[in-house]
DNA sequence: TAAACTAGTTTATATTATAAACCAAATTTA
DNA sequence: TAAATTTGGTTTATAATATAAACTAGTTTA
């Protein structure tokens, strides 16, 4: 029998930005863009689901004038995302 | 920058459909429905996506008077699936 | 001072996955 | 033997999702 997926972490954003952060101590908003090419609407709003799971920590602050958005994985969010590696390598081989 | 994954086979069930084709030269309907442990609904139409791509043949017959639905993966899913194991590994290391 | 740019958020839409309801034929049960 | 149940699915309806488009608020540039 296959093992259901993290719903949360089974969707490309999601773990796309999941991947990013788990080799970075930090990465602001504007990387995020970057490495994922997805629009800055879909990204705001994965954030928002990843913080709510308390997957991430999002902070809010200025440089140079402008909004910062610097976002972390957490504990529980590392967890996740190890037990979502072990279980889609069972769909993999 | 992470590649795209490739959507149809980015779905639990389609891809538990795949993972379990491309180690079986063929599979009834029955087993699907109980390695994945999907209502028949959604595997009907998971199926019918998966053929429509050309990446499984489906085969309808009888079998002791009864409807016998087998399906086998195509060289072209499988290429179509090493390929997307090949980017999601991406996000997963 | 108006246009364009930065850094996002909110709202709307189109797609998707999924379950519920349905169907036809065969079989079992009362 | 008629009614109920089971088998092996398909079709339809719904709820969730991802995504893009539109918007906001402040800043810089021409």
């Amino acid at each position: 029998m296959l093992k259901p997926l993290n719903p949360l972490l089974h969707s490309q954003l999601r773990l796309g930005i999941m991947s990013i952060l788990i080799s970075l101590d930090s990465a602001e908003f504007n990387h995020i863009l970057k490495e994922t090419a997805a629009s800055k609407g879909n990204i705001s709003i994965q954030l928002k689901k990843l913080q709510k799971a308390k997957y991430i920590k999002i902070k809010k602050t200025f440089r140079n004038k402008y909004p910062l958005t610097t976002v972390s994985i957490t504990k529980v969010g590392i967890l996740a995302f190890e037990n979502y590696v072990k279980t889609i390598k069972q769909y993999l081989e």
